[in-house]
RNA sequence: GCCGAUGUGGCGGAAUGGUAGACGCACUCGACUCAAAAUCGAGCGGGAAACCGUGGGGGUUCGAGUCCCCCCAUCGGCACCA
């Protein structure tokens, strides 16, 4: 197109025009990208600072919750780079897992070509967004250069007794065909598809993350949340108590208890249903009870077993224990309240300080004995109501009678019987071993070769990865895809050749993720799962992400990491140094968004309507970040208009308004206090406040530009460090404006500025006069000002004077700059 | 039941123990326009006022949304874990 003379187009005269972020953004995206700008260099100068955002399932779509975990990190990336540091931002996708195994088993298409048209579309869709993400590091877990580490660590973990294989009770997803593990069973229902699991006897890989189990409970070391501390805990379960042993018809029985000093209050024992020692306990009487509990109880789901909470069941098996102190006969009963996965799976009932045992006494007419007595209480009578389990003294109890209960007659109980061998101090966890195979295709395969002369055997690393087969289409049969693939599972031992079998599971996919970060340092290395020499990176410096990953992939990923210590890969003892959880952004109508419901975001059209930095801002504006909440369609009219504003600050025409008063000292006021704030902010990640000021200094700077601070050397100060704190907010509007200012460079590798904090507070303060504590009017003093001229002033005041006025001062409050109290009677 | 959060205008929210409601949305009025949108300007907790107001009740303090104690509600996690 030629210019025409109706239609004259002065090019230098762009500051006319309004804000139009579609003329610019993609521009600036294109410009970055030729130029490297976001490329990080190890060797580049600043002290390094890691950040990272819990990379995405591929699902094919990004959401607007992707942009919510991304903008905001982003954001604080730029930031910490312009403060200096050198900033590693890296993204990769967790590609393995089920969603491509579905889409693949539904289309017949597959799931690799699925998942790497996934990851190309939504890696556009990412950069959309407007980040300073390196995409040169980005990798998918499904790559064989990746999984091949997950087997290399495999073979590490089997050497060093880490893998082991076991047979047991395991958790089996009926719909997804799978085991899975503890972690991933929430409610009894798995915790991809919500399909209640159920038990089978299977032999399965583990990883002996029970090892770990005291250390996973230190946080010494990383900054999580209190809820994520708290749900770790929580899932790790320690409890200190001791192990004690009951003599049986079948020999010693031995159960855990966190309280040895009721043991005199034991009167009965009972074992989970699926102890082992059930069958030879039971009488022949007693048999076709027993037999037919154990059989019902078997058939009980856990969700079942969940819904009964708090109804006891339970049989007698006929036999009898003696009470390793007292030498008297105790019942033992079987009942499922008692779950043979946790302590031993038998315990002793002391039913007067136990709720449970407690409920199955009376349901069934048990002793209850009262070992602990509350000072002052009576004695429990025969028709007490509940059991009791506060602090007390022991009592009916022999020689421990008088002692406090806890500590003192725990360590008591278990010095006596210790002697006899038949008590030890003992601390049991909730936690169980890493159940980590999976009956599955589209994950790592393990690396192991069964061989009949030389049992299971790691795949030698020159050998790995053990490629997946090449997608032949899945049966219906619900095996393992990969057991039907003869040609893939026929190999040779590597100890003596001979003919030997793949294993044909997969890894669970939490595999992939619990050591991804670290894959990031040297994402091409075809030497090392990473390269030691980049250790110096470590550790993840800030990590983000969703809650909804607290124990699972939190909980492993610092395993790994500990694991990782041991082997000296790393110096560090965990994975995060300083963790947050981004909130849920909902539907409009306070929802979780999704398809059925029709009230999903797109951000794409979005970007279409408003450009990428309105978006950003919006995000980062409608809620304190940590805590997310409900779209507003209508809210992100206040981003728009505030950027359009923002441009006119720069480039709008200069109209003379109403004699605006804004003086050189209250511009730099403005500026300074602003920084000193928005840095402030950005260092607790506290997003929204951040636009709040901006979006505050803004309205000054546009009435100071029809002030007569307007064309001073304090208005290019206050420009130039608008433009800067701009940069990390809407990284495109801010570096069009630098280059529309004819500023060199790109504004992105600027130094953040520095406040100047005498300007950050004003000389003139306005502040509050109370009287007897309650506020009565206002006034203007220097902030230098003595005690006795601010109360003259105060009294002076007519609306202070007033309240004052036949009262008695009894005492006279002033802190500088805050407030004036005069306390009357 | 245990653990962890959270409770402030119509809405999202702000506030080192110091003038509660910054900033924004929505709304109302005005300017511009033939008109509308956009934009710009003004107002916007309740109450006529005295005053009352940060889930409720106590307390500490000259002063409490903020600190302490006791409740209530909502959300999240775990849940017969001995």
């Amino acid at each position: 197109m030629t210019q025409t003379d109706e239609h004259p187009i002065n090019i230098h005269e762009p500051r006319a025009e309004r804000y139009n972020p579609h003329a610019i953004e993609q521009k600036w995206q294109d410009r970055w990208a030729e130029e490297g700008l976001y490329r990080f260099d190890e060797n580049g100068p600043g002290e390094k600072f890691y950040a990272l955002t819990m990379f995405p399932y591929p699902s094919g779509n990004l959401h607007i919750g992707h942009w919510y975990a991304n903008v905001a990190p982003d954001a604080r990336a730029r930031w910490m780079r312009m403060r200096g540091y050198n900033v590693l931002f890296p993204m990769g996708f967790d590609a393995f897992g089920l969603p491509a195994e579905n889409a693949a088993i539904k289309n017949n298409v597959d799931p690799a070509g699925w998942t790497y048209s996934n990851i190309e579309s939504m890696t556009a869709q990412f950069q959309r967004m407007g980040t300073m993400i390196d995409w040169s590091r980005q990798f998918a877990t499904c790559d064989p250069e990746y999984y091949r580490w997950n087997q290399w660590f495999f073979t590490e973990f089997f050497k060093r007794g880490l893998a082991y294989k076991k047979g047991g009770l395991v958790n089996w997803c009926p719909k997804d065909q799978t085991v899975l593990a503890n972690e991933q069973v929430v409610g009894g229902a798995c915790e991809r598809c919500g399909t209640p699991v159920e038990r089978r006897n299977l032999n399965q890989w583990y990883l002996r993350i029970t090892d770990y189990a005291d250390e996973l409970l230190d946080f010494s070391d990383t900054d999580m949340p209190e809820r994520v501390r708290a749900m770790q805990t929580n899932w790790i379960g320690k409890s200190v108590g001791a192990e004690i042993v009951f003599d049986t018809p079948v020999g010693p029985e031995t159960v855990f208890t966190t309280r040895p000093d009721t043991i005199m209050g034991a009167t009965f024992l009972v074992l989970a249903p699926e102890h082992a020692k059930v069958a030879e306990l039971t009488t022949d009487e007693q048999r076709p009870t027993v037999e037919a509990y154990i059989a019902a109880a078997g058939r009980k789901t856990d969700v079942e077993r969940q819904q009964d909470v708090g109804e006891k069941s339970g049989v007698f098996t006929g036999s009898f224990a003696t009470h390793p102190i007292g030498g008297h006969q105790v019942p033992i009963w079987v009942a499922d309240y008692v779950l043979v996965t946790y302590g031993t799976g038998s315990i002793m009932a002391v039913p007067a300080h136990d709720e449970r045992d407690f409920a199955f006494a009376r349901k069934f007419g048990l002793d209850i004995t009262e070992v602990i007595r509350a000072e002052g209480a009576e004695p429990m009578g025969a028709d007490a109501e509940a059991s009791y389990s506060g602090p007390g003294m022991i009592v009916n109890s022999g020689e421990f009678d008088g002692l406090p209960g806890g500590k003192v007659s725990i360590d008591a109980v278990i010095e006596k019987l210790e002697g006899a061998g038949v008590a030890k101090a003992k601390t049991t966890y909730r936690l169980r071993d890493w159940l980590l195979a999976r009956q599955r295709y589209w994950g790592t395969p393990v690396p192991i070769v069964y061989c009949p002369e030389h049992g299971a055997q790691p795949v030698p690393e020159d050998q790995l990865p053990v490629k997946l087969p090449e997608f032949k289409g899945f049966t219906a049969s619900g095996q393992s895809p990969l057991k039907l693939d003869r040609e893939w599972v026929q190999t040779t031992c590597p100890v003596c050749n001979g003919p030997a079998e793949r294993d044909t599971d997969t890894m669970d996919t939490f595999v992939d993720s619990s050591w991804y970060m670290y894959r990031f340092l040297s994402p091409h290395d075809d030497q090392h799962p990473f390269d030691p020499a980049k250790a110096n990176l470590l550790p993840v410096d800030l990590y983000t992400g969703g809650i909804e990953h607290a124990i699972l992939h939190l909980l492993y990923s610092r395993f790994w990491t500990k694991v990782m210590r041991d082997m000296g890969l790393t110096t560090q003892n965990e994975p995060f140094a300083w963790l947050r959880n981004q909130g849920i952004i909902l539907g409009e109508d306070g929802e979780k968004m999704s398809k059925s419901r029709g009230n999903v975001v797109d951000p794409d059209d979005l970007v279409r309507e408003y450009g990428v930095d309105t978006v950003r801002t919006y995000l980062l504006f409608i809620a304190p970040w940590e805590v997310g909440g409900p779209w507003d369609p209508q809210g992100i009219n206040g981003p728009s208009k505030w950027l359009g504003r923002v441009w006119n600050v720069f480039f709008g025409e200069r109209t003379a308004g109403p004699d605006e008063a804004v003086t050189v000292a209250d511009l730099r006021y403005g500026i300074h206090s602003t920084l000193k704030k928005v840095t402030g902010d950005f260092d607790r990640l506290s997003f929204n406040t951040i636009v709040a000021a901006l979006m505050e200094l803004t309205n000054i700077l546009v009435r100071a530009r029809r002030s007569p601070a307007y064309g001073t050397p304090e208005w290019d100060e206050a420009l130039n460090i608008f433009n800067l704190m701009l940069a990390p907010v809407v990284p495109h509007i801010a570096e069009e404006i630098w280059h529309e200012r004819g500023l060199e460079g790109s504004v992105h590798v600027q130094s953040w500025p520095a406040t100047d904090e005498a300007a950050a507070v004003r000389d003139t303060v306005t502040i509050g006069v109370q009287v007897g504590g309650k506020v009565r009017g206002q006034v203007s003093i220097s902030k230098t000002a003595t005690q006795d001229e601010a109360l003259a002033a105060a009294r002076a005041e007519p609306d202070v004077a007033r309240f004052l006025e036949g009262k008695a001062v009894v005492k006279e409050i002033y802190v500088a700059g805050r407030i004036i109290n005069i306390v009357v009677k």
